[in-house]
DNA sequence: GTCTATACTCGGATAGAC
DNA sequence: GTCTATCCGAGTATAGAC
C-alpha cells in the first residue's frame, strides 16, 4: 500500500484526499484530530480513510508532505524563493499564510515533537525538510552576505539553522497567544542582523 | 485539592514526588509516558500518584513548575542571570544544561504545544513563564544595549522573543538530531547581535 | 472501494478495602 | 495514604459484507 510504484490504489483519490484534509485541516483547526473526525470531514468513513493509508502516523506525514507541496506552488518554487533578493520577503510571507492556518501550525509543531521518535513516520520528514530548507537557506545567505547585507560574524550554516529555529519557536510562542505578530518578529531578525543599519549617522 | 492555603495534603510527599519524577524523566526519558509508568517509577501506584494530583495534566504541569524552581536554584536566580554581563553566559549556560536532559526538553515541548488549548492546564504556565523570561531578558538586554554591546536596530522586546523563539526552536531541531550544537548556535546569535563584531578592522 | 461492525488496547479516573 | 480492582471512554486497526 502507499506505494506509488508498479499499479498504485487510487493514487488520484489518495490526493485528493490528502488536499481535501489540508482545507478541513487548515479552516478547523487541529486539536489532535482522530483519524474519525477527520475521515467524516473529509467524506469518508474511519475505516474508509484508513483504506488508503498504513495507518494514522503515516496519514498525517502524508498531509504534511502535501502541505509543502502546496505551499511550493502558491508561494513559487524554493529555487525562486531562494534567490537572496527575495528570501526575506518570500520567507516572510510565508509566516504571515501560516498565521492564516492555525490548524496546519498547530499539526505540524504537534508532530515535529512525535517524531523526535527515529521510529516515527514523519522522523525522516523533518530530518529532510529541515536539511533541504537550510540548503536553500544558506545559498541566498551567502549572497546577502557577500553584498555586506548581512553580517558575516557568524557562518551562513548557523544562520540558516538560527531563521529555521526562529520560525519554529515564534510558532509556539504564537499558539499560546495568537495576537503576536510572528511574521513581523522574523522580519526585524533580518534587519538585526543587517550590517548596514548599524553604520554611523554620517554615512 | 493541590491547594497549598488552609491544610494542605502531603505538601512535603508532594514536593518529593515532582523531584523524583524530575530525576526519573531527566534519567530515562519522557516518551508520552503514561501517569502509570511514572507512578512505578517514582515507587507508587498509579492511583496511588494520583491521590496527589486532579489529573495527568496537572500533575506535568506540576512538573515543569517544579524544574524551573529547580534550575534556577542550580543556575542561580533570575535575578542574577538578569544582570546584562551574565545573561549570555547564563543563558547558554542553561540551554547546555537542557542537552543533559533530553527527556526533559521533550517533555517541555510536547506540553508547550498540547498547552496552546486554552484550557489546558499549563496554558497559563507557559504564558505566565514567557512573560517572566522576556521581562528579565528585556532588561539586560537593554543594558547591553546602552553599552553598546547589542544591536539597537530592533527594540529590546522584540529581541526578547526572538532570543526565546530561537532557544525553543532549537530544541526541536536537537529533538530530531541530537548531534546539533543548540547551545553554540544561541551562543552564535548573541555574536551575530554584536555591532562591535562589525567595526572595520582598522578600529 | 467503501461501509458497518467489532475486536482490542491503552490510559485515565474512581470506588472501596486495608 | 496507598493499594487493588474495575470501569469507562477513546481510538486504531481489521474482518467481512456489499
Amino acid at each position: 500500500m502507499a506505494q506509488r510504484g508498479s499499479y498504485a490504489k487510487g493514487v488520484a483519490k489518495r490526493e485528493e484526499i490528502l488536499e481535501r484534509a489540508l482545507e478541513v485541516i487548515a479552516r478547523e483547526g487541529y486539536r489532535g484530530a482522530s483519524v474519525k473526525e477527520l475521515a467524516e470531514a473529509v467524506g469518508l468513513s474511519q475505516a474508509g480513510l484508513l483504506h488508503y493509508f498504513d495507518s494514522k502516523e503515516e496519514l498525517f506525514t502524508e498531509i504534511l508532505r502535501k502541505r509543502d507541496e502546496v505551499d511550493s506552488r502558491q508561494f513559487g518554487p524554493m529555487p525562486e524563493v531562494a534567490e537572496a533578493t527575495h528570501l526575506r520577503s518570500g520567507f516572510v510571507g510565508i509566516i504571515r499564510h501560516n498565521a492564516e492556518v492555525p490548524g496546519l501550525v498547530q499539526l505540524f509543531s504537534r508532530m515535529a515533537v512525535d517524531a523526535a521518535d527515529p521510529q516515527h513516520p514523519a522522523h525522516r520528514y523533518f530530518l529532510d525538510r529541515g536539511d533541504s530548507l537550510r540548503e536553500t537557506f544558506v545559498e541566498a545567505l551567502r549572497e546577502l552576505q557577500r553584498r555586506g547585507e548581512l553580517t558575516d560574524v557568524v557562518d551562513a550554516g548557523v544562520l540558516a539553522r538560527i531563521f529555521q529555529a526562529v520560525a519554529d519557536g515564534m510558532q509556539l510562542q504564537w499558539m499560546q497567544d495568537p495576537s503576536i505578530d510572528m511574521a513581523g518578529t522574523v522580519s526585524a531578525l533580518f534587519d538585526a542582523l543587517d550590517p548596514r543599519n548599524r553604520k554611523d549617522p554620517d554615512e
